[in-house]
RNA sequence: GGGGGAGUGGCGAAAUCGGUAGACGCAUCGGACUUAAAAUCCGAAGGGUCGUGAGGCCCGUGUGGGUUCGAGUCCCACCUUCCCCA
């Protein structure tokens, strides 16, 4: 191996040599010979593959490391140069731990499922099978020609059946343990697109994709009872290594409040209203009662004379969504019922009635669908109040200097409770423990711990999906399908477009959906719902530890080695659904001892947003960057007309006609530059603008690098002579010293993935290099080669080969950092006067105080002169400040 | 409406702990090489100001306050902007 201090790897590397040896001799950098040559080689001599255990190859005694992307929804359009930057940065991460010794799980793979594929097939025709694999194969080839180290004998995609065969297998455990179960929900349901969607894929009445209008239809479907999890999935958020961001996104997702469940007597019926509240200590300042348009009750509380005008209340509220339900900035509405309730904690005969409202701002889906109203201490409810000219009681007496109904304002704090007989004086977590007790203890009430979070609607109208693995039986039991006769397969198709009755597609495959039971040979029907795109990346990390697994989803003792994911890295819109859906299986799954641990993330990390410079003329009209030029004066115009543009910068979308192909810039510059300048850019995780121009520094620094090595004017593969190796026990040469400078930074760079200033100190370093060539040992050039290797790897890789090497730098040890060579006995000591910069000169790096003050004191005499110094700041090793009056 | 991030040269950005603001690169300008150009190499460069010059001085990290010998960094208030959620 290079320089003789790592392990042989598994993989055979001969036929790179091979290959390298066929390599024109060329004298300057022409990455477009290089680039595609080592490509081959590293495939041919399958480098990147990663053994399993149980495989020949296999050597436990590596610690590994599981560096994951999010996987891609492979969309027609192809890549942008957007969605290469995390890839990238994993890349780096992936390619240093490899020279680090570990075993490194790096997979990719295809989100393949989904409605685009199948909105595209509506209108063109072709079949979402034949589009998807295209689509698949421009995904495949561009990813490649990035360069990216995965093991491709690892790649799925969840559209196979030998994929979403183990997809339905997680399903029926699911179903099993009683998570998944079909009911009659209202459910959002978009004509456009014929099918039903979940609330987050509506925005404001429309469909998140496309845009179409949506109305509320109850509907029968399937659900998953992710609520059974949701404490857990609350609770081992503080065992993962995310951003706190995203974990607060996720709490408050789930929404856990702890509060009482309170029946409040019905006057003139046998029957009580059941409230969920999180304040049962203001339950002596409800002066009213709300119930949600679809509350079970409503029908029955209505009086007759009340009834046309709560129909048509209830009717209107239909159309709404729960979005523009809970505005608190809307007007509220509500009509009255006609009926009143009593306060069950009154004694007999003092509490006044509480009048019954229908209003939409109550959801039926959120607590019991019913409230009790406290005007004086809900915000909601004051203005409820105000609307309707209702009565305003105070029963929490804010704490002394804070605005209470006193100042006309709705105080939602915790104060002392007043006007409420049982616990007068108490103050709120007080009087909210006696409340409940007294509740529970005349069985009228209890203390419930409510979610925001819902169970989640698990089935669509549509064809591009998985089937549901079970069978209706006539006697309207349903079954799930047996183990061996999985995978369900989704029968070919000509015709796979929504029905107009808005039955779904695999309704009308008439031969699939007539089956029978194996267990009984009678006819049975299988379900013709799919399930959402969602399903197949809730589990794709685990199916990457072992993609060829014939016999279970994952092998036990790959899933015993490979453990969760390291290091799991996308874009901050998956923090919530994505990412609790992921968490989710992967605890059932615990349960149902397939995994055995809790988290399948341990770490976290989102990329920021590439966005990239758009361009409007005067009426607004969006100019493709290509028609755009810019004047000697700075300003753009358009090419045609000459017309000045306004520059803006946007997330990178078709729509703006922005967008930049990785495809056009590996043409122009070559792959290693991409990389370079992608990660130069900025911090991984800041959004940042793509500027074209500014790629040929990119460019230009890796020709530095070229220089460095190969003389241009010499048709030498390499220049023969390097300077002398440093000694031990001698003085450390400078390019040795800035060399490990930049190793640091680069060491540094990983801890934040600030990959940019990584890339600035090798710059650094081929700048210094450059400068004193004559100077510039073989061992550091070495060091410096095996330093850029992950960053550009297939020109470090040209260099290794050209140096002498036959083995493949990807596989080379990384370099250790050498602390000593970083130690200097001098430092510049800043000298200021009065926290103003005055001097800065060398000192003695062991000085102390004394000497430093010293020192600092010749230096600044001239400010000192005829001042009297008050005090001498001495900050060894950096600094003196002197204060003067 | 709620939550989070970010505001530093013409542009992307850098600056472990509070201690030299602007590293590295882009664009720009000057010079070398060249018949010429490109490429490359060398150099200049935050703003203002004084000086023939070397160099000096003042201002400067969104705005206004505060803490400190010393603030881009910490605290308070505000403005702008992006993202996420509702």
């Amino acid at each position: 191996m290079g320089i003789g201090r790592g392990r042989p790897q598994a993989a055979s590397l001969c036929s790179c040599a091979r290959t390298a040896r066929r390599r024109p001799v060329t004298s300057s950098y022409h990455p477009e010979s290089i680039e595609p040559r080592w490509q081959a080689a590293w495939a041919e001599a399958r480098v990147y593959r990663t053994p399993n255990p149980g495989d020949e190859d296999f050597d436990p005694s590596r610690p590994k490391y599981y560096v994951l992307d999010m996987f891609p929804y492979p969309s027609g359009a192809g890549l942008h140069v957007g969605h290469p930057m995390g890839y990238i940065g994993t890349d780096i991460v992936a390619r240093k731990k490899r020279m680090e010794g570990y075993n490194v799980l790096h997979p990719m793979g295809y989100d393949a499922f989904g409605l685009p594929a199948e909105q595209y097939a509506i209108q063109t025709g072709t079949h979402p099978e034949v589009s998807t694999r295209a689509n698949i194969e421009t995904f495949r080839r561009q990813l490649q020609s990035i360069g990216l180290s995965y093991d491709w004998d690892r790649e799925i995609a969840t559209c196979d059946p030998e994929y979403y065969r183990w997809t339905q297998w997680i399903f029926t455990r699911l179903f099993d343990r009683g998570l998944a179960y079909q009911t009659e929900v209202p459910v959002w349901w978009c004509e456009e697109l014929k099918t039903v969607l979940a609330n987050e894929e509506v925005i404001n009445g429309r469909s998140e994709r496309g845009d179409h209008p949506c109305v509320r239809r109850p509907l029968k479907q399937w659900m998953l009872r992710i609520t059974a999890y949701a404490d857990r999935l609350l609770e081992d958020l503080d065992d993962v290594d995310w951003p706190e961001s995203v974990k607060r996104m996720q709490r408050e997702w789930i929404g856990r409040s702890e509060g009482a469940e309170i029946d409040f007597p019905i006057d003139g019926l046998d029957a009580s209203l059941r409230v969920f509240t999180t304040r049962p200590d203001t339950i002596f300042g409800a002066t009213f009662m709300v119930v949600a348009p679809e509350h079970p009750l409503l029908d029955e509380i209505t009086t007759e004379s009340n009834r046309e005008a709560v129909g048509a209340y209830v009717e209107e509220a239909a159309r709404k969504s729960d979005l523009e339900r809970t505005d608190l900035a809307r007007t509220k509405t509500g009509v009255f019922t006609g009926r009143y309730a009593r306060n069950p904690l009154a004694e007999e005969g003092t509490g006044e009635p509480i009048p019954i409202f229908v209003a939409d701002y109550v959801l039926a889906t959120y607590g019991t669908g019913a409230i009790m109203c406290v005007p004086a201490h809900d915000e909601r409810d004051f203005e409820f109040a105000r609307c309707f000219n209702l009565n305003v009681l105070e029963v929490v007496r804010p704490p002394e200097g804070t605005d209470g109904l006193e100042q006309g304002v709705c105080f939602t704090g915790e104060g002392t409770a007043v006007h409420s007989p049982p616990f007068d004086g108490l103050a709120t977590p007080e009087a909210k423990a006696r409340a409940i007790a007294l509740l529970e203890e005349r069985g009228i009430g209890k203390a419930t711990v409510t979610y925001r979070l819902r169970d989640w609607l698990f089935s669509r109208q549509r064809y591009w999906g998985e089937p549901f693995p079970v069978l209706h039986h006539p006697d309207g039991s349903t079954t799930r399908v047996r183990d061996e006769d999985l995978p369900v397969e989704l029968p070919p198709m000509e015709d796979f477009a929504p029905s107009e009755d808005g039955s779904p597609p695999l309704a009308r495959a008439q031969d699939w959906v007539h089956t029978t039971d194996p267990e009984t040979g009678e006819p049975a029907e299988r379900d013709t719902d799919t399930m959402p795109g969602w399903a197949g990346s809730c589990w794709y990390y685990l199916r990457f530890m072992d993609p060829h697994n014939d016999s279970a989803a994952v092998g036990e003792e790959a899933m015993r080695y490979w453990g969760n994911v390291d290091l799991y890295v996308g874009g901050v819109e998956h923090a919530v659904l994505h990412l609790l859906y992921a968490r989710f299986w992967h605890k059932v799954l615990y349960d149902e001892g397939v995994v055995n641990t809790k988290e399948p993330f341990q770490r976290m990390f989102n990329q920021g947003m590439l966005t990239a410079f758009a361009y409007r003329d005067a009426t607004g009209r969006l100019v493709p960057a290509d028609e755009t030029e810019e004047g000697e004066d700075g300003v753009v115009r358009s090419k045609e007309s000459g017309e000045e543009l306004e520059q803006v910068i946007a997330k990178m979308s078709k729509s703006l006609k922005n967008v930049v192909n990785p495809d056009d810039v590996i043409a122009e510059y070559g792959v290693d530059t991409f990389r370079v300048y992608e990660m130069f850019m900025g911090p991984l995780g800041e959004s940042k603008p793509w500027n074209p121009r500014d790629v040929a520094g990119s460019r230009r620094f890796l020709e530095r690098v070229w220089r460095l090595f190969v003389d241009p004017d010499s048709d030498a593969p390499v220049r023969a002579r390097f300077g002398p190796e440093p000694t031990p026990d001698g003085e450390v040469p400078e390019l040795v010293r800035e060399m490990e400078r930049a190793l640091a930074r680069v060491e540094d760079s990983f801890e934040h993935f600030n990959f940019n200033t990584a890339i600035a100190a090798l710059m650094t370093f081929v700048n210094e290099a450059t400068k004193r060539r004559e100077e510039l040992a073989r061992s550091t050039a070495e060091r410096f080669l095996l330093t850029l290797s992950p960053f550009a790897p297939h020109l470090a890789e040209e260099l290794w080969h050209r140096l002498g090497h036959a083995d493949s730098i990807t596989r080379a040890p990384w370099p250790a950092l050498e602390k000593a060579w970083l130690e200097e006995d001098t430092f510049e000591l800043v000298v200021q006067v009065n926290g103003k910069l005055r001097a800065r000169i060398s000192a003695p790096k062991g000085a102390d105080r004394s000497t430093l003050e010293e020192l600092a004191r010749d230096a600044a005499s001239e400010q000192l002169a005829g001042r009297s110094v008050r005090r001498a700041v001495v900050v060894p090793g950096r600094l003196v400040n002197f204060v003067v009056a």
